[in-house]
DNA sequence: GATACAGCTATTGTATACAAAGTGTCGTAC
DNA sequence: GTACGACACTTTGTATACAATAGCTGTATC
């Protein structure tokens, strides 16, 4: 039973010339940014060996960095499967976030140059235009792209190496607890607004409004409802 | 020709029955965290391979997750080093850390119970206990078990382990940049008073004094030194 | 004496074989 | 029909063999 994702990984791969364990990180790192691996997806050893024409130990060192990243989880004897973080956890990562892209944009504040901050407008303008057509997988690129722009730039690399992570893992949260009525996550002018602020250079506004941004961000997720595991406790302690 | 820290891994390894690559990762994050393993220091898989007895499979899955936590370096074929960070990552690792170990305290004022307050303070005691006795490396070691034992109880998980990191890189960087004369990296009463301040719950007087607390650590640090790679192109360029 | 080159050694990169553990299925007993 | 167990299959864990590359040492040449 061949799904989906393995065709698509595979001809990312074919389109390269030579596959080295970082390419195959680069990839399924945004296949899952992409929400094109969902969470839980499994990622035997010897399917992804066989869809980029290596060997497993090839895959395994991808597979041992991905779980470094907790992008995957990999536990003794078992499949390694895409990250599906509880909603505790979903909260822990948008506060992590919160604080790492508030300081990165307040380090950010006034430091661009004009093509920088060209390139920057560039990507807000996509982003809406994209929106205004109703491509939501462009918007959503779009607006990883803005995000990763700012990680990319930040003038503190170890921060923006975690934002980079962080990034990742909000995008795989929201997949999970999108709620499904909701079209899209995407709130209109707020990045816009951002690239304002740091043309203006006004350090701390600018950290409080990305906070703000991705606290309504979190707040357009459904995280009420109750995790599988914690259903299972909470069975167990009724029959004991 | 066998130096020092390989015998003290192989100590360390003949302790435990079993060695899985997780009980190998802790070693040897453990001997660089106390500085028996220097920054710059080459680890070959064959070498590593004999201390614990095990494969070079299992080794290379340990290098990898060390390389992701950044605590070594791996190029293409070539030998694996213990990190060395140059001086504007040192900076850059130092103002991270200021910031998630500020948020970490600030979240964790007035958390803790009785108990939990009673095991920071056995921690400061037993530190200042160990600089009054001179003993330098007991000192390093309850300092550090403060710092971590903060990290462990993060309420916020995801912090938590960056700061278990961010310790992990701020060890490897004052072992490089620990002025010569310098007996000690101690700074008396300061952790005293971060306990104080976590009684009281004054969350921002806590996270501000943390803060002060790493850049006073950091001014302890010889950051205006060239670095080696610096010191050979300088010497090329008198040459020229 | 300096330099370029060749060959050797040390070390990593990759594939593969086998062992061990988990997962699922089928059949049988009741 | 259900519960249990045996067996087959899938998948990972580990070791090892071989290929490829980096770094070093010695030597020949200018």
């Amino acid at each position: 039973m061949t799904s989906r994702w393995q065709e698509e990984l595979s001809v990312s791969a074919r389109g390269t010339g030579r596959i080295s364990d970082q390419h195959i990180v680069d990839r399924i790192r945004h296949a899952v940014l992409t929400q094109r691996l969902p969470p839980n997806t499994r990622l035997p050893e010897v399917t992804l060996g066989e869809v980029f024409g290596v060997s497993r130990s090839v895959i395994r060192k991808a597979l041992t960095r991905l779980a470094s990243d907790h992008v995957i989880v990999q536990q003794p004897n078992q499949v390694a499967r895409v990250a599906a973080p509880d909603v505790a956890e979903t909260r822990e990562i948008f506060a992590a976030r919160r604080l790492v892209e508030g300081e990165v944009v307040s380090l950010l504040c006034g430091a661009f140059d004009g093509a920088q901050y060209g390139a920057l407008e560039t990507l807000v303008h996509a982003e809406q235009l994209a929106y205004e057509q109703g491509d939501e997988s462009r918007r959503i690129e779009q607006s990883l792209a803005i995000h990763h722009y700012l990680a990319d730039h930040s003038p503190n690399r170890i921060l923006g190496v975690m934002l980079t992570d962080l990034i990742l893992r909000t995008s795989i949260v929201i997949a999970l607890y999108k709620r499904s009525g909701m079209t899209s996550c995407y709130l209109e002018n707020d990045h816009a607004d951002l690239l304002a602020l740091l043309r203006e250079g006004k350090a701390d506004i600018a950290r409080r409004h990305v906070q703000t941004h991705l606290e309504s961000l979190e707040n357009l997720l459904d995280l009420s409802a109750p995790d599988t595991d914690i259903d299972l406790a909470s069975i167990f302690a009724f029959n004991v």
